[in-house]
DNA sequence: TATGAATGAGGATTCATTCAT
DNA sequence: TATGAATGAATCCTCATTCAT
């Protein structure tokens, strides 16, 4: 007597539906680019079809907005607490921050986002706004923070404190777009960890206060 | 009895066809992206109908690896022979290569070519090789020697040679991204040379052998 | 031992249901069509879900059917029983039958009918020659039976009975197409019993015997 | 030896095509309505592929609008100038205007435009208030003025001209509405000719001024 | 019965590419 | 060469219908 018991064609799954959505949107939005990614392909790599997505977003353009805005600022506002109580000293610090970094974004599949932003932008002019104060800025925040404080204790050189933070958030932010981009094409693909230790150790040689020798080791 | 020479600025458009072509193709490459620029778009930006374009380029996607090839192989190959021949400091050589590369492309159309290829990577794996080896190896091997020259002269401090590389290269790229991404939507745009400054002032502060107090100011 | 009769109002709702439905998609077929009708939108005007549409009716189809066969028959037969057994001169019965296709259909929902059938009609034509049959022939009928009334008793001039049954079909049918229609989107609403008594007034003068001056106040 | 003339795939017919597009275009709206019409089928019955619609309509909506607006108008002009220039009574008058009507639009493909616009009126009511404009109204015009024209005369009968007016344009309307619709289903179709006839004998009778017995054979 | 999440076929629209002129 | 009208495959989005709950 065979048991007739076929799979069910699908399961209702509403709370967890948009999270596996904008999970997979992320994945193919950040490897191929807005226009280039099909609805469909995100779907079925949530493993609904294509109509259901339409149930959790309006449209493309707003699933693409949802994949931006969700997790990043969360990932923000984590790190900013976690420095927020940091003590110890601004070398420390600028190390806490690009570790923290690379622990609530550089690490996760958040990573997909700063390449998807940098990508996209000029094709969402409001929503790079957006990520510009939301994340940007934030993120330039903490870096600023650590500057003036290292320069205030005497740890840091004065340098040009605005454009400094700029080109210290560059390695972090190429290195997440990296992942996401020739990264992949590489032959030998680059120790991440590795990546951080170098620039730590350039950055906080460039800024170490040449007059303060006790901090070169610190 | 007089030849008369007419319309030669005709004559000539033949040839100037393609370039016209890649410079359009690359301006909207750059801001949109390849999926979502339209071909209509780069032949009326180049001043042609959109048959024409198929005169000089089999599709689409040859277009895009013209756009990437044609130009930066170049830039480099020029930015190679300025550095050949260069005489002085590690650090006024590294000096040399950023502003070189500011001169060369960063401050030319050609500063779209990285935003470009970090966006469509993915999609053009092969062309991403390309880039990969004839723009980014080359790139860093020029800041390579410029490491290990300093370091040998005791310039430098002794790095970690492979990835403080590919971390000063970061606000480099960053910079001709940025111009051509969030870049656009900032309320207050960022001075590229100032902010070239700063990065050089950082890194080479960073590279700089304690030892040598002589080179501080070099 | 009292008898709790508790929730008659809900014991009942299984049979208004079907009702509420036709009711609910009779009022938006009328004002979008059938193809610009989303069944959802049905069944939220009748406070239930899209699933329990069809419960009651197979597809979107059967539904419209039942639309148009619902209700517009029974009233044709109310008619016809009020008619059946008028007694008065054959203008009377014109505007007795006038008046009577305005109390019952004219202005009540039904009116969305006809026009609902004049613009599906070549999209349904099984449901076009039903109700070309049990609607609209019936409907004439009546006419017809007015005029020959009227004629044979010199009443009416000898006019082409067939075709003037149809010409005074047209205004009062338009009447209720209008409504459901163009009507919605003129400034000043039409008042429907001065269209009437313009209309009976005209028709009747034209059908008048002019023989028979007695008549011409009646 | 084969003479290998293929079919050219296509042909450039610019001037040609819109005036096609319309036509196949108001022959599908007509008989399906707006939603019910795939764009596909208007190309096709065109000639021409999807795309090619395209070229000379931004969208289905666009070239619904043109189908109502583009022809109509103009016959609606050229009847006015006809009427403008009328000699003699205001019975002929109202004869002139009918079957100029069903000259100028009810006998051609134009009459489909009445139903589209009594189907549609409530999807597109931007559309509606043009169309009762600069058709009905100026429609309702002409009736009037030969109303008019004819009690002051004391021709006709005084009515009330408001409403008369709009009763009188109901059996017009109807002919070209129905030719379209339930007509189609009809067994044995009805002659326009013989319906206008009954309708202009009904009218004229209904509008005659009693007093004046020499118009009644006018 | 009633619900509404899930499905997937269908249709509007875009745009790279072709080709008659 | 150069044009741009024409093509049709590809993709977004809708909605009638199904079915697990």
């Amino acid at each position: 007597m065979p048991v007739a018991r076929t799979e069910p064609r699908w399961e209702r799954r509403k709370d967890a539906r948009p999270g596996e959505l904008l999970a997979a949107a992320l994945d193919l939005f950040a490897e191929k680019g807005f226009a280039a990614t099909r609805l469909e392909d995100v779907a079925a790599r949530a493993g609904v079809s294509k109509g259901t997505l339409y149930l959790y977003f309006d449209s493309k353009e707003e699933l693409f907005k949802a994949v931006v805005r969700g997790g990043i600022v969360h990932a923000i506002e984590e790190g900013e607490a976690m420095i927020e109580q940091f003590k110890g000293s601004a070398s420390e610090l600028v190390r806490a921050i690009v570790l923290g970094w690379w622990e609530l974004i550089g690490s996760t599949t958040l990573s997909g986002i700063p390449k998807l932003m940098l990508s996209e932008a000029r094709n969402f002019p409001e929503l790079a706004r957006f990520y510009h104060g939301e994340v940007i800025q934030r993120g330039s925040l903490m870096f600023r923070r650590a500057l003036e404080r290292g320069i205030e204790a005497g740890e840091f050189r004065s340098v040009d404190v605005d454009y400094t933070v700029e080109v210290m958030l560059a390695p972090i932010v190429m290195l997440s777009v990296w992942r996401h981009s020739l990264g992949c094409c590489e032959p030998e693909p680059k120790d991440p960890l590795r990546y951080l230790e170098a620039y730590l150790d350039l950055a906080l040689a460039g800024l170490r206060s040449p007059a303060r020798a006790e901090f070169r080791h610190g």
